[in-house]
RNA sequence: GCGCCCUUAGCUCAGUUGGAUAGAGCAACAGCCUUCUAAGCUGUGGGUCGGUGGUUCGAAUCCACCAGGGCGCGCCA
């Protein structure tokens, strides 16, 4: 008995087509599938396997598939196997078939749907990489729980995986950073310059002017006094203040990302500093790595088709050809002033976590970044050689919040912004992550508050997590009947009784289970896994509602011990498995709804 | 102007990587509460999968072109 259900019919699948055209190419038998039926009515599974063989046979897939028919039909776990539409062969199986599936869910526990295809193989995901220069904001939201969700997806499959943040801390953003921190300085200490005066102080203006700034102002104030303004408590010389400043502010940006990543339940095993990379010499290392490599020049782009930047003027830059990896243009690795893009230190980052040991990269980025993903992808080309380590990318697209029908609206001046404490706190951690899931990450997203928060099956989060508790709320009810709900009794519980469409339905739900998580993880897609949550609560919804109509079908039966334990190996099964998905997204299952 | 993403029921979205008669929730319509079990349930109606060609046994899915929406396009990160 496997774990994978669908994996071990596939075996007989291939087992038989292979009596039958002894000469399968092995790229042919690769190809053959076992799947769900969409209707009941076609049996539990189907395979395509006849229509795949056909050619390299050169034999009809019908007649293919009549012999395969008969073939299948003969095994024990198959009761009828037919010949259907253009080729495919139905697959009935054996209610026992079904029914042991349970056993094994019951003794796997959470790790039931855990699978091999990622071979342990070392898999680097980067996602968040807020950068530190304010709290995190919705937008931050979506690749956080993503990330997350699909680094865990990937784990279950089989990775070996590592979660990573890179803190942009090296780049003109930290040094406007640490101007806008200054000011909030010199209000702490009393200045008598106007918001106005100080910024045009600031090369090139002062940004960051949200109120999150004032408590570095202030701990600087109480830490170094007057220190770091003039006698009239003006601007200092920088040279004065820059380094600390920039230092405390970062650090408490820093320190209050983590704290809403921890609040969002977002974890990761390293955070990396792009300006210690730089601080190595990485970068340089990097660029001289691929001037031997002979992918490095100098040149003059062609300026942009259709609306030309005001101040566009021919320049002679240093550039990477990422055009023999595929991309469009060859791409600027210095700025004018000699100084590195952040395209060049992002080549080394890449190339750190090469050196590190990643065999697949899988970056999360905004939808604004999009235009960014040949750039980088020609880079890792370059630095890994064909067919080694290599990146991906998901990109998420942009999250539009809605509240009473009206939409939130959201400016990054003057902070009014919603940040991500201020969502969490009005929906809570659970809905956010199980809602950011909802949808694919490529397609926009309308978060819904009033919907994330409402008590009904319109809201997915609600609507699994009910599953969930009614189950739990059965196994609460059998224990208080004296039941023994250790998993391995029930695993041990006479399971024939289980023969209802509803019941049947749930359990090749269940069984299902295990070929959702290769899938989704195969796509990188862990929105996949609330889909089927929904589904597999609304298995278990309908199942629950039939025992109003019917009441032989409730899950306890006080005269009937052995159908009544036969449905509780059932039940709880149902909630391992809910259990199980909901560890994926990063969301507590619970126990009673209130 | 170019590149990437999106377009599926009135609305919001899935669609098992090219499979059978394209699915769910909401909305609409028709039934159903002295319940372990109505913070709902059961059923019905609703589609030219943006459009046109192509590839093949077979296309919502792959390719080409077109239309609409979003994002991006040298010295921001």
């Amino acid at each position: 008995m496997q774990e994978n259900l669908f994996a071990e019919l596939r075996a007989h699948v291939v087992a038989a087509l292979t009596d039958i055209v002894p000469d399968l190419p092995p790229e042919i038998a690769a190809r053959v599938e076992v799947t769900a039926t969409k209707d009941e009515a076609h049996g539990d599974m189907a395979t395509n396997a006849a229509l795949v063989a056909s050619k390299a046979a050169r034999r009809k897939p019908q007649e293919i598939g009549a012999a395969l028919a008969e073939k299948l039909g003969a095994l024990d776990v198959v009761t009828k196997a037919e010949l259907a539409g253009p080729g495919f062969v139905n697959l009935h199986l054996a209610p026992d078939l079904l029914r042991a599936q349970l056993p094994v869910i019951l003794r796997r526990g959470e790790t039931y749907g855990d699978a091999t295809i990622g071979g342990r193989v070392n898999v680097n995901v980067e996602y968040v990489s807020a950068n530190p220069t304010g709290p995190m904001h919705i937008g931050h939201c979506r690749g956080a729980v993503v990330g997350d969700a699909l680094a865990n997806l990937l784990a279950k499959a089989g990775f070996a995986v590592t979660k990573e943040y890179l803190i942009n801390d090296a780049g003109g953003q930290v040094t406007a950073l640490a101007w806008a921190a200054y000011w909030r300085y010199l209000e702490a200490i009393g200045t008598t310059l106007t918001e106005e005066e100080y910024s045009a102080e600031v090369p090139g203006g002062m940004q960051y002017r949200g109120e999150y700034l004032i408590p570095v102002g202030q701990r600087l104030a109480a830490e170094h006094g007057t220190a770091f303004a003039t006698e009239s408590r003006g601007v200092a010389a920088p040279e004065l203040w820059f380094d600390i400043v920039r230092e405390t502010a970062l650090e408490m940006m820093m320190a209050g990302i983590r704290e809403d990543l921890d609040l969002l339940g977002v974890t990761f095993d390293r955070f990396s500093s792009e300006r210690e990379l730089v601080l190595k010499g990485a970068t340089d290392a990097t660029i001289e790595k691929l001037t031997a490599m002979g992918l490095i020049y100098n040149g003059v782009l062609e300026p942009p088709k259709g609306k030309l930047p005001d101040d566009w003027e021919p320049r002679e830059q240093m550039l990477f050809r990422a055009t023999r990896f595929g991309d469009d243009v060859d791409r600027p690795l210095r700025k004018s002033d000699g100084s590195n893009t952040y395209f060049a230190n992002d080549i080394a980052y890449h190339a750190d976590k090469i050196a590190r040991g990643a065999e697949i990269m899988i970056d999360v980025w905004g939808a604004d970044h999009g235009g960014y993903v040949s750039r980088m992808q020609a880079a890792t080309k370059a630095l890994a050689g064909e067919g080694r380590a290599h990146l991906d990318v998901v990109l998420c697209q942009i999250v539009k919040v809605l509240k009473g029908g009206e939409l939130v609206r959201m400016s990054k001046r003057a902070g009014t912004f919603i940040t991500l404490r201020d969502l969490l706190e009005e929906v809570g951690r659970d809905a956010v992550r199980f809602t950011m899931l909802t949808r694919k990450s490529d397609a926009q997203m309308d978060f819904d508050i009033d919907q994330a928060i409402a008590q009904t099956r319109e809201n997915p989060v609600f609507y699994v997590q009910y599953a969930h508790a009614r189950c739990r709320s059965v196994l609460r009810a059998a224990h208080e009947q004296g039941l023994d709900l250790a998993p391995e009794s029930l695993a041990n519980a006479p399971l024939d009784s289980l023969d209802n469409a509803a019941e049947l339905t749930l359990i090749r739900r269940l069984a299902a289970w295990p070929r959702q998580v290769e899938q989704a993880a195969f796509a990188r897609e862990p929105h996949r896994i609330a889909f089927f949550l929904y589904d597999l609560a609304g298995d278990l919804h309908t199942l629950w509602n039939r025992g109003r109509d019917d009441a032989t079908l409730r899950f306890l039966q006080p005269d009937q011990p052995d159908a009544t334990r036969a449905r509780l190996a059932l039940v709880a099964a149902t909630a391992m498995v809910i259990r199980s998905g909901l560890a994926v997204m990063g969301v507590t299952p619970v126990e009673e709804m209130r």
